[in-house]
DNA sequence: CAAATATTGTCAAGCTATTGTAGAGCTATG
DNA sequence: CATAGCTCTACAATAGCTTGACAATATTTG
């Protein structure tokens, strides 16, 4: 995680060497001979390195101890030296290009297939592992795009087809809920940006579909507040009131049979007003789009709609406050 | 909000390095030397801190003891210094208690205070900065003993007395199920470490009980999968078989006239069988003594017996392996 | 194969930078 | 007026820097 933070670290030789395990005079005689780490220097002339600089050692330790020269690998890049040890490992596999951004879409499908075993299993250690190194291969917006959504959808089938149960859903759901401190967590946000309520409406009791919008939100610069679920329309009005939010998103993940959505959701629509936008997504939102019409509802219809319905308010936002 | 802060927290230098734990003449070298905190002053010269800067002050004091050279940590942000003191929790460092007992007690009481104001005022960004300031401060196991269960108390009198809303106990919620990240990430955990299954009975839609009792159990060495709130029985104890736990905690928040919990809990027992532990805990579970104690069921009585029953748990745990 | 050469980890000497601590003398605060 | 805080200065203890050397292995060459 440490360099979602642009890579921000800075670390004197010693601990360099406890972390990467290269002694500080080898460290230093690599570098004097080698150039195999080039760090910064402080004012005082002390060298001060990067994870970066960490890591690389740590690889080139290895890869010593596995027999190559120094001298051979020390200009290797991080990249070659990942391959250089996944060969000492099983000289067969080394066919691996190197991962560029087109390549993103495969990647995440690798992750799907290593997340959904993990949830099969019902190894939560596993699966947080896999969604930790795929939060920082990815980035957040894929991440959530290109892994998180596929892999609901298919817990989801799979959930009705028998093969899971509602307690691997419930597994899955937890540590994807408390990954969400990750994916919120750099945020600065700029002063005055608009407010968002998101919540689901009393009866859904789903609230990955919400807890995804709020992060997506953050990130396109909104102060959100998240309520999670199930919460009646006065409720999700009254936060509106207390934060002066300027649109309220809403998940709907099931489709009932009684009038209970249809009916909150006019009240809800009645007590924000005209000037609150309402935005409704999630799975079940389809089920119910003549309703939405009617209600005056922003009915999300994907990803990138939804970011453009957050741009469009937000512009109107501004226009509004100036 | 901001005036909230600023006007209830101000420090003079005393009061910073008895909480930070740097002497008071380290915190003005460091002020001097590298900007590490920059205090505004009264009039008369003195310098005055605020509750941020205490914060920053304890993870630099944290950040150098686990050999970081302060000249290249001191311009770090907080959320920075998180980062980087998560990245060192490789080794066993528990955080080291600077305070005394009674003074912790004073501080998670003023603590609370200031939660309460912010959830008063519905101002999420002011509840989990203090959050974070108090957890940072109190560590781990005191920030939930004393400052997340009575304010958790206090929160649930004032919405039955109708000063808060609904929404503020939600608002207050999902604020802190985003902290659980923070409190649950720093366990490595060991390989032969007994395992438990935490979630709520059906009907128990409130989890935070159970949230709580997850954290304590993962720092006590156990190994935990947490599943959310409102399973039926049949679904914990499928996920008991899949994990092969020797101890299911569930958490009881709220009293229901039905026969349902009554028929669950019994259910639940039967399904899991002798060999494995069943303890309930919970506000509401003192409502239910005879209930629990038919079924065989181990009632928590407070946080202390908590970590009782756990060790006891996990020492016949190790001698039922060996 | 042996000798010559190159590579590589380690160490020491002498010097500088960093950093925690402390004292002297003065001032603000209640 | 006593306590706690302020500035400035100084100092000792680590920890880091450079240069150069030196064995212990590899590798090449005759």
């Amino acid at each position: 995680m440490t360099n979602m933070i642009d890579e921000s670290s800075r670390y004197l030789i010693s601990t360099v060497s406890k972390r990467s395990g290269v002694k500080s005079d080898l460290v230093r005689a690599w570098e004097r001979r080698y150039q195999a780490v080039i760090p910064t220097r402080t004012t005082g002339g002390h060298r001060v390195y990067t994870d970066q600089d960490i890591a690389r050692l740590k690889l080139l330790n290895q890869a010593t101890s596995n027999g190559h020269s120094i001298s051979q690998i020390a200009q290797y890049s991080l990249e070659e030296l990942k391959q250089l040890l996944k060969a000492d490992l099983c000289p067969e596999l080394i066919v691996t290009p190197t991962l560029k951004t087109s390549d993103r879409l495969y990647l995440a499908e690798d992750y799907i297939e290593k997340c959904y075993a993990a949830v099969l299993a019902f190894d939560a250690r596993a699966l947080e592992t896999h969604f930790e190194n795929a939060l920082v291969e990815l980035g957040i917006e894929p991440f959530i795009e290109h892994l998180l959504t596929p892999l609901l959808t298919v817990i989801g089938e799979r959930w009705r087809s028998g093969e899971l149960r509602p307690v691997h859903e419930h597994m899955a759901s937890s540590i994807i809920r408390s990954l969400t401190y990750l994916l919120r967590n750099n945020n600065p946000c700029p002063k005055g940006a608009p407010r968002m309520i998101v919540s689901t409406p009393i009866g859904q009791l789903h609230e990955l579909g919400a807890l995804l919008a709020a992060v997506i939100a953050e990130l396109k610069g909104w102060q959100v507040t998240y309520l999670g679920a199930n919460l009646p329309a006065e409720e999700i009005a009254a936060a509106v009131k207390f934060t002066n939010a300027s649109a309220v998103t809403i998940s709907i993940s099931f489709t009932t049979d009684d009038q209970q959505l249809p009916r909150e959701l006019r009240r809800l629509k009645k007590l924000i007003g005209h000037d609150v936008a309402l935005i409704v997504g999630g799975k079940a939102a389809e089920h119910y789009t003549q309703l939405l019409e009617d209600v005056g509802v922003l009915n999300i219809l994907g990803y990138d709609h939804f970011r453009e319905i957050l741009d469009l308010l937000a512009t109107q936002h501004k226009t509004s406050t100036h």
